[in-house]
DNA sequence: GAAGATTGACTTCTCAATCTTT
DNA sequence: AAAGATTGAGAAGTCAATCTTC
């Protein structure tokens, strides 16, 4: 069997896709766990309020969110809910359009990503650069971002409309 | 903010790490949803199954599944409870250790993996083949083993003991 | 006591269906 | 009808606690 599933072209895919899946299960569940007994935040949570943060006037449609985040709008739906009920966002109206719910940023909110990032993002630097020479990250990071979704992060270009 | 935040060396970590999370999302929900209509299977059921079927007589103990597939024990529990439930794997008892139990192939198993496979790997063959040349996918697939948890999935030489 | 396995309670997400507004 | 948002039901996994066997 080994040898019938192991052919060719599809070993370099599956191999690679494996360690995709348990890198990323490693990591998540790692950074999760500081990230969460340190600073209470999940990390879900972190990286909507650091898209929040980068975005012009602290604040996003949540369907630009669910976008830039990757999830599904249900999924944007429930963790603006937490980090709602924690007071880090707020719901904002939009005028033009009674559809649209923005999720803006509150004080509280990026005083806790100010005070979050540099151990989150400590930690994070500190995972890939211990595995990896200052070239080859990038060389990672470039590769990285031709899987589906994964540019979807840097298109600063999607104004707030 | 953008500019406190995106500093140096930890700017391309964070990138890297923003491109594996949303890399990994998209893929996993395109290849499970395929996966699931076309088998039956999802993506952690097929991963375990492949794993039995390269271990040594089919079987393997929960605990070895556990570290081989990137999951906790429990979630080794309930995912061998769905494969039970559906025939494709069976509880084996170990004589010389009553604390173990052996996840088993069945026959069932073994031909549903069979039957999933060529679909499952050419759609994995694809996005991957779709995105990178071949020296390209090595590159990426050699640099993701560094990963923690991600090297584990080749460690073979974990006898059945 | 430690190892292997399981269970209960919970988190985080998804999909399908729904509601409102355009 | 399509777009944005939300809800109910459920999938898949975690951790902490427990049970049995070593």
């Amino acid at each position: 069997l080994r040898g019938q599933l192991l052919i060719g072209q599809q070993h370099s895919a599956l191999e690679a896709w494996v360690r995709l899946l348990r890198g990323h299960a490693s990591l998540r569940r790692s950074l999760s766990a500081q990230l969460q007994e340190e600073h209470g935040l999940g990390i879900s949570e972190y990286e909507a309020l650091l898209l929040l943060a980068r975005a012009d006037g602290g604040l996003m449609r949540r369907v630009d969110l669910a976008e830039g985040l990757g999830l599904s709008p249900s999924g944007v739906t429930r963790l603006l809910d937490g980090l709602e009920a924690g007071g880090l966002v707020e719901k904002g109206t939009c005028e033009s359009d009674l559809r649209v719910t923005y999720a803006v940023l509150t004080d509280t909110g990026r005083q806790r990503l100010e005070r979050s990032s540099s151990s989150h993002l400590a930690a994070i630097a500190s995972v890939f650069e211990e595995r990896y020479a200052p070239d080859e990250l990038a060389t990672l990071a470039e590769l990285l971002a031709r899987l589906p979704g994964a540019a979807a992060a840097d298109a600063d270009e999607c104004g707030v409309s």
